[in-house]
DNA sequence: TGTACATCAGTGAACGCGCGTTCACTGATGTAC
DNA sequence: TGTACATCAGTGAACGCGCGTTCACTGATGTAC
């Protein structure tokens, strides 16, 4: 039982990791503004006053929310990256595997993105965003589509997040024997929109 | 003044209809999760207790909405399948002609496909899975999708109406400026994905 | 190592407020004769 | 047309409840000497 000791900093630190699971637990069933802060307090096991030794209010919550999702996918595509020659679809299967065992944290971005407080709307839409341009980036890469424009370019980038953003909403919400086949609809639709990017170019 | 007589029951739908605008305003700022029942009647100029008198309770006004709106929408692409030669392009302006003096009604429908309630979600999602059979019945008619088989036909029309529909949420949320480039955005990705679909024959 | 003091996560009482829902009612509109 | 009665959309008081936030507090952990 060398866990026994537990430092007051130690504990401080479960008791947000409490509130923020909490969060998005109660969050999956009803929506964030739907909950109260007293409910959420009583799912970490505190009284609701001890919840401003953690955060200011309920909104700032969620922002961190946001924040911690995206920073989580943002590293995990970086990694992806590393590997050189990754195909689309290996990307496409990478990215649900990492879902797979966050439903909540995921389920909450989809659910906030066009949901929520106007301050978690932009929020997420900002990091959407980023993401699209980081896809640009991969995107300009490829041999393939060399002379393409940006404003193309982007065009396709956008195309494929907001795909696999909208089979994720479907993927966080199934039942795990679902799951396998939103995975390979999601694969043959952005196969579906390479084939289309290939063709492109022969169209004015 | 020849309406200054006005029947009872016309009286009524007046005030019906009061609360579903009502609701539509005051859930676009924050959801529908959020409103409360006193306040969707205050909207509509009545006291709460007389709310009951149109609906059992506010999760009935939402299922309401929802059937509305999904109503007018598929009324509408009925209409535009009469006209026989309808071009992609065409049809996904025209979509967005349908929204654009509806956005609140619209705007609801999009927020409320992950944020709702269970019930609210569930009866979006069936509104639009007969939406995507309904396009599959078209893009079956089509002679270079002739040896397609019923599953791929059903991939691209999903594909198709999520992206779409993706773009109905950045668009209710634009600002009027932002909305012409948001509807030949979408145009151009229902373009990109035709392409994809032509080529589609051609791989495994 | 022991003592005296500081820090601070969590407590519990209290507040005023808006909530959903009940109930008996009002009074204008509608209907039967 | 006139009268007597029925209907029913909207009213207003009342209820018990959970809410966010304030405040003074407790007592275990941490620090200085």
């Amino acid at each position: 039982m060398s866990d026994q000791v537990e430092s007051r900093v130690e504990r401080k630190e479960r008791t947000r990791q409490a509130l923020l699971e909490g969060t998005l637990t109660l969050a999956a069933e009803r929506g964030f503004a739907a909950l109260s802060l007293r409910e959420v307090a009583r799912s970490a096991g505190i009284v609701p006053t001890a919840f401003y030794r953690h955060f200011t209010s309920l909104d700032e919550l969620g922002t961190t929310l946001v924040d911690e999702s995206v920073r989580q996918l943002r590293v995990a595509l970086r990694d992806l990256r590393r590997t050189p020659d990754a195909r689309l679809a290996e990307t496409v299967r990478f990215v649900f595997t990492q879902i797979a065992g966050r439903d909540a944290l995921y389920g909450f971005l989809i659910r906030e993105r066009h949901g929520g407080s106007a301050a978690l709307r932009r929020a997420i839409s900002i990091e959407m965003q980023l993401l699209t341009r980081e896809l640009v980036v991969d995107l300009s890469r490829l041999r393939a589509l060399d002379s393409w424009s940006p404003d193309d370019l982007e065009l396709a980038a956008d195309l494929i997040v907001s795909t696999v953003a909208g089979h994720i909403a479907d993927y966080v919400a199934a039942l795990p024997r679902d799951r396998p086949e939103i995975v390979e609809r999601t694969v043959s639709q952005v196969r579906l929109i390479a084939l289309g990017i290939a063709a492109w170019r022969s169209t004015p």
